[in-house]
DNA sequence: GTCTATAAGCGGATAGAC
DNA sequence: GTCTATCCGCTTATAGAC
C-alpha cells in the first residue's frame, strides 16, 4: 500500500485494542478537522482533545507527540485522497471514466473537504511530510493515468492537450469547492451540499473537461 | 479603493518616512514571503525580521505586533489579487475577454504565487480577516463581472453554464500553478517559468474555458 | 487508561539605554 | 531608529499518583 516513499511513520503508540480503539478513531476525527482548518502549528492540542472528550494528557498517551498526531492524520487520509484516481483504467470509455472521475472527486468535495485542505495546506508549505509521497506513490499513480491517457491520444480518443494538465485541472475544480468553500460560499450563498448547485457545478467542470479533452483546438 | 467592507485597519505606525521606509518595505515583502509559506500561526517574527535584515526587536517597532504586521500585508497585497478580474469588460468580445483574463492570471501565479498562496491559507482558515472583503468589495467586483456575462449569455456570445463557474473555474485552474506548484514540479518536473510549460498550460486551460463557455453542451 | 500537577521552552512583546 | 535585556504567557510534554 505503502512503500519506501512513505510518511515517516512515527514511534508506534499503544494499540492494546479496547474502548482505547475508539478514542484513537475520535482523536484521529478530530484532528482532522483541526488541522485541516487551521494547520499544523495553528491547532492546540488541548482543542483537539475537548472536541475529542478527553483531557490533553490522555490525548498525549495516545499520541506522544503533536507531530506524531498530524502524521497520523496524514496517514489515515492518505487512502481517501489517492483513491479516486485509480478507479480510472483503461476498460472504460474515456468519456465516462473522465465523467466519473469528476463526479467522485465532487463528491469527496462535498462530503470529506478537510481532507482536501489537509493536503492543500501540507502542500502550500512546501509539503514537508509528503514530498516523499509525491515523488513516489503518487507519482507512480500519475505516470501510470498519464500513460493511459496518451494511448487513448494515440488511439484518438482524446484530445492532444497535455495529459498532465488535464489531471491538475480536474483536481484544480473539483478541489476549489472544498478549499474555498467559504468564499464560494460567500459570492453565490450556495454550497455542494445544495444538490442543484452540486449539479450545476459538475456540469460546468465536465464541460470544461471536454472541452480540454475532446473538442477540436482553436486556431 | 477600499471601503467600509475593508480589512481591519491597525493602530497606525511610524511613518515618518526615511530610511525606515525602506525597512516598512523590507519588512512587508519578507513577511509575505513568509505567511504565504507557512501561515500566520506558523511563521516566526524573528524569521521575517532576519529575512529583513532587522532584528526582532526593531521589526516590532515598525509594526507593533505580529497581526497589525499580517493585516498590513494582507491589505497591500489585496489589489494585485483583485485587479486582473477588473480589466474584464463589456468593451471587448467574450472570447478576447477570457483569454485576456486567463492570461493575466497565469502571469499573476507564475510572478507572484505568493500573493496567491497567501488569500489561499486566509480563505482556508475561515477568512477571519477576509470575510468583509470576500462579502465586500469581492463579492461587489464579482457580481458586476456576472452580470457582464450574462448579458454575454443573453446576446449568444457566451455558453449557458452559470458565470460563477466561470469564474471559479478560471481562478482554481490558475491558481493551482501557484499554490500546488510544489506538487506541480514534483510530478512533471517543470515550472510556469519554463516558456514552453508556461504555453501547454495556458492553451490547456483555455480550451477548459472554451468548454464551458462556447462549445455546445453535451445530451 | 485517566487524572493532577508541573516542568520546560518558545516566541511575542515591553522597558529603557544609546 | 536601533540595541540589550528581560518579562510573561501560552502550549507542549513529562512525572507520578490513582
Amino acid at each position: 500500500m505503502l512503500a519506501g516513499t512513505d510518511i515517516p511513520q512515527p514511534a508506534a503508540a499503544p494499540r492494546t485494542t479496547a474502548t482505547g480503539q475508539a478514542n484513537r478513531e475520535r482523536i484521529l476525527d478530530a484532528a482532522l478537522a483541526r488541522f485541516a482548518r487551521t494547520g499544523l502549528s495553528g491547532t492546540r492540542i488541548d482543542e483537539i482533545a475537548v472536541d475529542a472528550g478527553l483531557s490533553k494528557t490522555n490525548l498525549l498517551y495516545y499520541f506522544r507527540t503533536k507531530n506524531a498526531l498530524y502524521i497520523a492524520v496524514l496517514r489515515r487520509t492518505l487512502e481517501m485522497w489517492l483513491e479516486p484516481l485509480r478507479q480510472i483504467d483503461a476498460g472504460h470509455d474515456p468519456r465516462a471514466a473522465l465523467a466519473h472521475y469528476v463526479m467522485r472527486k465532487l463528491e469527496a468535495a462535498r462530503d470529506f473537504p478537510q481532507a482536501s485542505r489537509l493536503f492543500a495546506l501540507e502542500i502550500m508549505r512546501g509539503a514537508p511530510m509528503l514530498s516523499g509521497v509525491i515523488a513516489g506513490d503518487l507519482k507512480d499513480l500519475v505516470d501510470t493515468k498519464v500513460a493511459l491517457l496518451r494511448r487513448w491520444q494515440i488511439e484518438g480518443r482524446l484530445g492532444i492537450h497535455e495529459p498532465h494538465h488535464l489531471l491538475f485541472h480536474i483536481w484544480a475544480m473539483t478541489q476549489h469547492y472544498a478549499d474555498f468553500a467559504v468564499q464560494v460560499e460567500g459570492l453565490t450563498g450556495q454550497t455542494l451540499h445544495d444538490p442543484v448547485f452540486f449539479e450545476t457545478t459538475r456540469r460546468a467542470i465536465l464541460a470544461a473537461v471536454t472541452g480540454m479533452a475532446f473538442e477540436r483546438p482553436q486556431a
